[in-house]
DNA sequence: GCAAAAGTGTTCATAATACACCCATGT
DNA sequence: ACATGGGTGTATTATGAACACTTTTGC
C-alpha cells in the first residue's frame, strides 16, 4: 500500500552532458544547436529527461548512446544544479555529467547528428541556461581527476605516444609538463605499457606507442585492488 | 509559451542528509526512527521531499532546519541515488547531503524531536533502503574533505585544543596521528589562532585554546594529509 | 617520583622540480 | 649541420614520518 506521503509534488529530472575530447593539442566540448524554445537555435549542452524506469546514470548513458552510438563511454557525474529559475522552460532539475570521447572515431555519428559541433574551450562560446557553469565545473572535476588518475584511455586512439599523453596534459591544465618529469612520473604509476610498435609522425628519431594495460577489477568485501592481467 | 517537451513524466525528487557530529573522541551519525510504511519503525536518515519552490540544496537546508533550529549547517553534496528499486514505497531519486554540526550545541532540540538518536559510526545499525551506502559515501567523501582542508569548525566547541583537533582526525581516519607532526603541520596551514586562555582540564600542564580564524579560505589542491594505500 | 600531555627539534626517506646531456633521424 | 623530439641521469628542494627530548603539573 503506498502511502500518501508518496503523494508528494513531482519534479522535472534532466541530465546534462559535457562531452569532452581531444583534437590538435586541445580540449573540445561538443555543443549542440537547440531545437526546442525557449533559446531555440542557441548552442547548449546534450540533455534529455530521466524516465521512470531509469537511473539517473542510465538516463545520461542512454542519451549519449544516441547520439554516438557508442555503448561504453565514460562517465563522470559532476553536479546536480537545481536553481528554481535555472531553465526559463520550466523548473528543471538536472544531474550533470562529464562525458571522455575519442574524437576521430566517433565523428561519423557525430556528423550526421548535425547539430553538434565541437569547439576549442579556449574560445567556448556562451551556451545557454546555467550550462557555462556546468562546464566550468565539469572541467575543474576532470582536473582533479587527473591529478589522481591517469586518464587518456577514453580521449586519445588505443595507443599513443607520450608525447600525445604530454600534450593531453598540457591541454588540461593549461601549463607546460617537463618531458623527462613528465615520463619518469607516467611510468612510475605503471598503468600503461610499451609496445614494440613506434611512431615516426611526431619526431624522426621515433617514440614508442603506449597502451594502457587491461585491469581487472576484483573485489574483496569493501576493497577494490586493480589487478594487472 | 511551454513546449510540450517539457510535459514529460516527473519524478519524486527527495534529499537525505548524513550528519555528523562528534562526541567523546568518537565521529557519530544522527539516525532517525521511521514513521511511515515501508519500514515503518526502523532506522533511517533524516530525509525530505523536494518542492517545486526551492533548490534542491534548500530543501536540505529547510529539513536540517526544522530538526536541529539552525539555520547555518554545514552542508556537502554526497551523490544522486537513484536505482529504480531504491525505495521500496515507490520511484524515489535522492540527493544525499552530509552536514557536520556540534552535538552539544544541538542536543535540546534533538532530544525534543525525540526519534532521533545519535549513534557511533564503529557500531551503526543497518538502517533502511539504501542508507547504509549513503553513509559510506559521506564517510569517503569527509575524509577526501579533511585531507584537503582542516575541518572541525563546524564539529568542534568555537575554542578547542590541539588535542581535540587531534582526537577529531584520529576519529575520522580511525588512526592515531602522530603529536608532533600534527600540531606542526596543523599550524603551519595557518587556518587557526592562538587564544590567550588555557586549557586545564585535558592536561596538567594546560593548553592552549585555538579557534578558527574568520575568514575567507583559498586552498588550491594541497593535501593536508595523505590517505594511505 | 611518575604519568600524561605540551611543545620543540632532528633525522631519514621519498617525491617533485629544474635542468643538463646524449641519442637518433629527417630535412 | 642542425633542429626536434626521445630518453636518461643528477642535484636541489620540499614534505611527511618516525622519534627523541625537554617542560609542566596533578596525583
Amino acid at each position: 500500500m503506498v502511502e500518501e506521503i508518496y503523494q508528494h509534488t513531482r519534479q522535472l529530472v534532466s541530465v546534462d552532458c559535457i562531452i569532452f575530447g581531444y583534437e590538435n593539442d586541445e580540449l573540445k566540448l561538443l555543443v549542440f544547436k537547440r531545437w526546442i524554445e525557449p533559446f531555440k537555435g542557441e548552442l547548449s549542452l546534450l540533455g534529455g529527461w530521466v524516465n521512470h524506469d531509469e537511473s539517473v546514470t542510465n538516463a545520461a548513458k542512454r542519451v549519449l548512446k544516441l547520439i554516438s552510438g557508442l555503448n561504453d563511454i565514460y562517465l563522470e557525474q559532476v553536479d546536480v544544479f537545481s536553481e528554481v529559475d535555472r531553465d526559463s522552460g520550466g523548473r528543471v532539475i538536472s544531474v550533470a555529467y562529464y562525458a571522455l570521447m575519442n574524437i576521430d572515431e566517433q565523428n561519423r555519428h557525430l556528423i550526421e547528428h548535425n547539430s553538434a559541433t565541437w569547439v576549442s574551450l579556449k574560445n567556448k562560446p556562451k551556451l545557454i541556461f546555467d550550462h557555462d557553469d556546468m562546464v566550468d565545473k565539469a572541467l575543474e572535476k576532470l582536473r582533479i581527476k587527473a591529478t589522481y588518475d591517469l586518464i587518456g584511455e577514453h580521449l586519445l586512439p588505443e595507443k599513443f605516444t607520450l608525447l600525445q599523453l604530454r600534450k593531453l596534459y598540457n591541454a588540461i591544465f593549461l601549463r607546460e609538463f617537463d618531458p623527462g618529469n613528465f615520463r619518469k612520473k607516467v611510468l612510475s604509476l605503471k598503468v600503461i605499457e610499451q609496445l614494440d610498435e613506434k611512431d615516426t609522425f611526431e619526431s624522426k628519431r621515433g617514440a614508442f606507442y603506449y597502451r594502457f594495460k587491461k585491469l581487472i577489477q576484483v573485489n574483496y568485501g569493501n576493497q577494490i585492488f586493480r589487478i594487472e592481467n
